[in-house]
DNA sequence: TACTCTTTTGGTCAAAATGACAATAAGCTT
DNA sequence: AAGCTTATTGTCATTTTGACCAAAAGAGTA
């Protein structure tokens, strides 16, 4: 049989394997960034085979016949690092002909933000290494991992001036400084507190806590959070956000 | 051995088999957004198979073990409808369990916009039907593939007002005005002509050729193009193309 | 309590961008 | 030459931006 042939030759590596009940020629891959103490994080791994240990590389896997793509990319999230209850949203598929040094595969890469201190790294004996690593500290990666990470950088710094998705990075309620210390990090520039405040708040995306933030020695700042309803119904109306 | 299992399992279909040399489980499919007469078509393919017409669908296929993801699309929408020297960007991979009938296949969706008067639809007795379509009377298509338009058409709908793409869908040198009705069909609005050339102008991305229009019966508009180097020069400068 | 320190928050002001619209210029048709 | 249509330029009030100043709020300390 003619089809024989072709899954023989889509199996036909030295490497690591889709396990059984898995699809053969696609993984999925994640890019999660993180945000600590102001500076732009991504979660690696590194799994340990035989004692020996691998290159670090993104959370990655195969995925199962009768599973959604995203919900494969959550499955190997949380078998990997532990970190669940993520939004992935897909980021881009890569599948260079040589792209991993056995057999054919197609990558789909997810990512994700959050702040990583609502997603402790809960380390277990089957599991990998995992860190959050500085953005500016990335080591040489697995495979086209350090490829899949420029692309998803430039990528979020587009889009975080084009959409509202820098509050995923915070915890649900935060103060206007927390915002903008985030987005300089981020765009790697200098902000205007006031009119940073000005701009954020006229586009009536924040709700106020009418609470004030704790543990600080000075005036405490007032805390919001983001209204994802009020987005909604702009965003309806044809509202573009803009930073 | 237990990989033959799975690879098995990854071709068990009653349905079209991606022929021998070519991944399973993976396939492309194509997106082409053009402009005609002022109104957005999509690119549509029917395959007649053993004299009976298969449903309207995006041109996609198969790819081959030692092709790149996109020279694939590129070799599949060229082999489909005769359509030549489009720049195709990756859209999404769409991967839903049941989105086929027959077995479990993610299909990479690749998109571009072209003028369609620079790409004419070739026939030929080995190619299925092919026609523009107004997006408006898009019927029903096979599979998952409204969804992907579907997709598409939004994604469209917000990347024009951030990246400076539109100019793919006009002819080399073009008129502001045939840009601003661009605008208006894709963003399915009005705009007021002096201030839509105000702000445009105002970006320099826009070089004068130095040539009128002709053909018609009134003032010659003058004809531009778009810019490329000084799009790329200021990116790199931090600049971010807005409408 | 009064004072200091730090950060939030509320302003000002000139410059730039926007939206609505009027007016002029250019080129074809009759 | 007059009329018609569209291109192009210009005006003006309003809004938004960027730079910066200053008052207000707490917390800690003398």
């Amino acid at each position: 049989m003619a089809e024989l042939d072709n899954l023989k030759k889509a199996s036909a590596h030295a490497g690591p394997l889709p396990p059984k009940g898995s699809i053969p020629n696609i993984s999925v891959d994640n890019l999660i960034f993180g945000l600590e103490n102001g500076s732009l994080k991504v979660l690696l791994i590194r799994h340990n085979i035989d004692g020996k240990r691998k290159p670090w590389a993104l959370p990655g896997g195969w995925i199962h016949f009768d599973e959604d793509l995203r919900d494969a990319a959550k499955r190997i999230l949380h078998l990997h690092t532990g970190v669940e209850g993520v939004y992935l949203e897909q980021l881009k598929t890569f599948g260079k002909v040589d792209r991993l040094p056995f057999g054919r595969v197609a990558t789909v890469a997810y990512y994700a933000l959050v702040s990583t201190e609502k997603c402790p790294l809960i380390a277990n004996d089957d599991r990998p290494d995992a860190m959050w690593c500085d953005i500016h500290d990335v080591p040489n990666l697995a495979y086209d991992h350090n490829e899949i990470l420029d692309f998803g950088l430039k990528f979020l710094r587009h889009k975080i001036r084009h959409e509202p998705i820098g509050f995923n990075l915070l915890p649900e309620k935060f103060t206007l400084l927390e915002l903008q210390d985030l987005y300089e990090a981020i765009l790697d520039c200098t902000l205007d507190k006031p009119n940073f405040r000005r701009k954020m708040l006229k586009m009536k995306l924040l709700e106020s806590c009418n609470e004030k933030q704790t543990g600080v020695a000075h005036r405490a700042a007032n805390l919001y959070r983001f209204d994802a309803e009020a987005f909604e119904k702009l965003s309806s109306q044809g509202f573009s956000f803009e930073f």
